[in-house]
DNA sequence: CCCGGCCATTGAACTAGTTCAAGAAATTAC
DNA sequence: GTAATTTCTTGAACTAGTTCAATGGCCGGG
């Protein structure tokens, strides 16, 4: 159950058995059935789930109803909102299962636990912050400079196993432009 | 000289005198002028910025040569390219001032030392990064979502000093779209 | 004080992507 | 196995934003 997770935590640091014990019993598993919301917009977000297996998605809607995907979470990654979390402000997203899923989560209590007995923990979750941001600027700049073909691509490049376990118009919704358009750059690629 | 950054970073956690002294005395001031590049793409990037009075920019540069704004940071800002500062890779970003600077500098050495000799501040540098993902978070649904003249006004409102101190097509490249199309958003809006 | 180089504005022509609507294909639910 | 629902595709009309080019304003440097 946690070798994952394990191996997941050494490649930030290195922790002492002990550590690695204490973060795994602090750790709740959950098993998820598919197309289960683990968050609703304007609720307080109280977990940070690794995903042992599964897939989920986190999204915005917008003032005329329209989702914007955040982020496909696989296995081996994490999925929150880390403001609303960390706060206890009501979150502005949505995060729901696209697959059954096998969770291991910590909520506030637990998180500051770990970081309490085990401030070494405190590290590892700076750099996977860190990573984050270097991504989400990655994602800033793609965004803006590249048409939706040249999305598309980098997504399937990046992400290759979504396609088969989202539909398209979720993919249209993380990479920024209509299912419908999508629909037409991927018979124009077909065409090549 | 500190005392804007130490009441900064109590804000995010309560540290002992000797904490902060030690913080301090890792701190290179520096005074850079205007029109300086602190980082150019392909450099590796050796330092954190927190930026005591000044204004700067970083941006990325596409492959048709036009300029994407990531950010516009200005007194009480830290500003670096926090990827390859942490893995010594070089760069894909440009960091210039834009006004005169008064600076203090932690390079990956200082920080290192820093984090080691207290540890409470792993604590603070991840308290910052996780408010960087969520304000990342937010500009790129806000990118995505909402129409040129709304991020516009979204703009003024959240960064009123910035239209001060940057031309107007480096905010149009922050904004995501052309300098021609905000002066036509201005008008437009000056006309209401 | 004047020159040269940004910088902002405006208009006209264009294009990447949207919207709407309708039908086909695929999944899911019973 | 069939109905119901969701998903994907296609086309036509549209629009938000781009691109190009020309003009004038402005600021900084000598």
């Amino acid at each position: 159950m946690f070798s994952h997770i394990n191996n997941y935590i050494t490649r930030y640091a290195a922790f002492a058995p002990d550590e690695v014990n204490l973060f795994n019993s602090l750790l709740e598993q959950r098993h998820v059935p598919k197309k289960t919301f683990l968050l609703k917009e304007g609720e307080v977000c109280r977990f940070e789930a690794y995903i042992n297996k599964g897939c989920i998605r986190s999204y915005y809607v917008d003032e005329h109803g329209a989702e914007i995907t955040l982020q496909f979470a696989i296995e081996n990654w994490w999925v929150s909102d880390i403001a609303s979390f960390h706060e206890g402000k009501p979150s502005r997203m949505f995060i729901e299962t696209l697959e059954d899923c096998e969770l291991l989560l910590l909520n506030p209590d637990t998180k500051e636990q770990l970081l309490q007995e085990a401030p070494r923990f405190e590290r590892m979750f700076r750099l996977m912050v860190q990573r984050n941001v270097s991504r989400l600027q990655e994602r800033l700049f793609q965004t803006i400079a590249t048409t939706a073909e040249q999305k598309y691509l980098d997504f399937l490049e990046r992400y290759p196993t979504i396609p088969q376990r989202a539909p398209q118009h979720q993919i249209a919704s993380f990479l920024g432009f209509s299912p419908e358009f999508l629909s037409k750059v991927r018979t124009r690629l077909a065409k090549k």
